[in-house]
DNA sequence: TGTACATCAGTGAACGCGCGTTCACTGATGTAC
DNA sequence: TGTACATCAGTGAACGCGCGTTCACTGATGTAC
């Protein structure tokens, strides 16, 4: 027998093993290679191998895995940032990398972002997952700005916080969107965020 | 007869008289209703009281459809820029006033505005028209900046531009995503405007 | 001013398509005894 | 260790739907004479 029982190594078979997270993993690569408009449950599972019904098995309808794709999106693009930012040694510093992560992670995902930040889950209340994670980020930022400005009241640093997020998320849209041209190795867009943390309000 | 001939006054006929603007006005409308997902020709038609069929006597097809939105809705934007910024006195009062405009725009135009800067036009050759008044807001940014910066560089102004145009179109992206709190009216959506511009690099 | 006729701008029916979702089913798995 | 059986996670066919687009058509328009 090379089939083993367990929770390993069982390809080929009927049961599929970990299908909820292959489905995950090909509607991201659906969704870079097609776009969102394009992305259909039944090309995610013919992408995944399996017959059209079976995501039944392990999403509510297309939504539920769009949410979950987002979800895991909104989990990368916190990582990137802190990534990007953990060893920075000057509140600044920080800032600088919080905002490299935010955008070399678009600038690497393009499709998922665009759906991150899509229509689609404004009401987002079914899924609780997606904004709790979804907010991982804003924290992360509002937590980076408080930090350089020191002797500032919540509204001050609200509104440093509003202009940091716009910047750093205008400049990631504009990238994805082809709209800004910044070259197309990843170098090419460290050094823009760069160039663009580097204005950053908070800065100063 | 209550009909005459000529351009004017011919409802309710067999011929419609200006059915191409009335298809991108009811496109408009249904853009907005709808969003982009749930647009369809069909329902475009529908909401413009003609067959289905009618529309292919004017566009080629879908896209050429959402072409000429999109090439309206950048003439709108540009026309709400220099409104709001054609009263000016100062450098940095015309740069807010630009930026005031690009946030009121897709305050009330969120799902248009989102079309406009959807992938769907990243094939821009076909539209010509598209890429000419998409290019004027650009326009209007980059005099704005140099203005403000008088002895500045070209690299030095091609970064603030990059950055004030981050900035601003963040800050719409996020307002319009309802990620961004803002208010509810038209005055709150100025007063974070100004909120945001006032943080520009440029007003340094 | 009246009429024939080319052209324009509509109509309604039909095409084929891929989609989301449901259904009855079946093969594989793991557990109780 | 072996077997009966409930449960799980797949399958493939089918449903109804709205869509983009095409087609042959027809009513309205405007112009040449």
């Amino acid at each position: 027998m090379t089939t083993k029982p367990g929770k390993t190594r069982k390809s080929a078979g009927y049961h599929h093993g970990d299908l909820k997270r292959a489905l995950v993993d090909a509607g991201r690569r659906v969704l870079e290679e097609q776009g969102a408009d394009k992305l259909s449950l039944r090309g995610v599972a013919r992408a995944a191998g399996v017959s059209q019904a079976a995501p039944y098995h392990h999403f509510a309808d297309k939504d539920a895995l769009l949410a979950a794709i987002a979800t895991q999106g909104f989990a990368g693009l916190a990582a990137e940032m802190a990534a990007r930012s953990q060893h920075a040694t000057t509140s600044s510093e920080h800032m600088a990398g919080l905002g490299e992560g935010y955008i070399v992670f678009a600038f690497r995902n393009p499709e998922l972002f665009r759906l991150m930040h899509g229509p689609r889950f404004e009401v987002g209340e079914r899924y609780t997952d997606l904004l709790t994670v979804a907010s991982e980020s804003y924290g992360m930022l509002r937590d980076g700005v408080a930090a350089c400005l020191p002797g500032a009241g919540d509204a001050d640093i609200d509104s440093a916080c509003k202009a940091a997020w716009s910047l750093v998320h205008g400049a990631s849209m504009l990238l994805v969107d082809g709209r800004i041209d910044v070259g197309r190795t990843l170098g090419d867009v460290v050094a823009f965020a760069n160039d663009m943390t580097r204005q950053l309000p908070v800065s100063l």
